[in-house]
DNA sequence: CCAAAGTGAGTGAACACTCACTCATCACAA
DNA sequence: TTGTGATGAGTGAGTGTTCACTCACTTTGG
């Protein structure tokens, strides 16, 4: 009944948990141990060190999780339609799994682990989106670099979460996704031409 | 040359650093006194704990950041006016000192700290630009409640704030501000009436 | 039957915090 | 001026606690 996998995923599942909602420095691995109800010395049968299991968390779901958005937007055209596509993603993931996206993507951990240069990342992708946007309209993009455009941009799709994960907002978060993706079609000038 | 309220300033700069670096629970009272140069039990002449002080820190300096933020913006006639006002105040006080504005504004503890309801934050600040906008243009204000606009102006100002923070866009950041000043006016649609 | 998985008391290190002490500065009387 | 006692700031070794991690041992599944 419980198989070696099982009790892996078991302490994964209550890592994300208590790392979203405390940092890792602050969760202790005997707390991880009380949620996924297995013994303290359990965990290092899994991992080496609370700190590489924090790294292989992060990365067991991150690169997956850009891989995935990256595959969603192949179909869209348009650089709306990748918008609307990379901000449903990045909610319905919310929706799906809170602590997991607050610890991918609202926590410091993917601001500050180093990856490879090249790695696909959701900021990657991002910045992909926004540079292609550029070149499809024209004066209507914003001035500046894409490394800003980039940043404002994924503000807006970020901090609504968060403001969803501290309680000030109601969810689900996807209910609100139309908002967002045209205040960022504003932003972009995306609708420049298709207004009267 | 060493008064005891100089001795109090050295360790409230030391923690403010540290803390924004780190975070509060990752920094230790050894590494404040060292950074501070004094011994680790005169913190505790000033200050009856850690947390205490990190709370203290916190509060001497984001109520006054946002009386200022008010202050600064009763002169300001039009919405256009206060959006880019706002966001010169907070650029300005991230060029200032770095440090102090990632503890204040992009670090959990004014996301976690408990206020008396009523009191005056940066975000209250915003919140009510943003409401004063929505009286002032018509229908170009974007559908949804002001909770949800709040946050996506929030982002727009906050992340690029992060980004310079952590090095992937260089400062000052002030030069960024009409960019992201202009992006805002887009998104509340403040020139939905000037354009040609 | 045995290797892998699980256990939990045990361990040294690091932590926030304490406390007995020193020292500099003050007021003021001799 | 000089002696004296009071006061508050500063010190750093010491304290109890908690932490991540280990290990001798038991249990389990193939």
């Amino acid at each position: 009944m419980t198989s070696a996998a099982e009790t892996r995923r078991r302490i994964v599942q209550a890592s994300i948990r208590l790392f979203a909602q405390q940092g890792v420095g602050a969760t202790t691995t005997k707390h991880i141990a009380a949620e996924a109800r297995i013994a303290e010395g359990t965990i290092y049968r899994h991992f080496p060190s609370k700190e590489a299991m924090a790294d292989a968390i992060f990365l067991e779901h991150y690169l997956p999780f850009a891989d995935a958005l990256q595959a969603r937007l192949r179909g869209a055209g348009t650089a709306g339609a990748r918008i609307a596509g990379l901000v449903g993603h990045f909610y319905e993931a919310f929706d799906r799994d809170r602590d997991l996206f607050s610890y991918l993507l609202l926590g410091p951990r993917g601001a500050t682990m180093r990856l490879p240069v090249g790695t696909v990342t959701p900021v990657s992708v991002l910045r992909g989106v926004i540079a292609s946007a550029r070149a499809e309209v024209g004066g209507g993009f914003p001035p500046g670099d894409d490394g800003l455009v980039t940043a404002i941009v994924l503000g807006m799709i970020l901090q609504p979460a968060e403001s969803v994960a501290l309680g000030e907002e109601k969810g689900p978060l996807a209910e609100r996704a139309p908002v967002v993706v045209a205040a960022i079609g504003r932003v972009l000038g995306l609708d420049a031409g298709a207004a009267p």
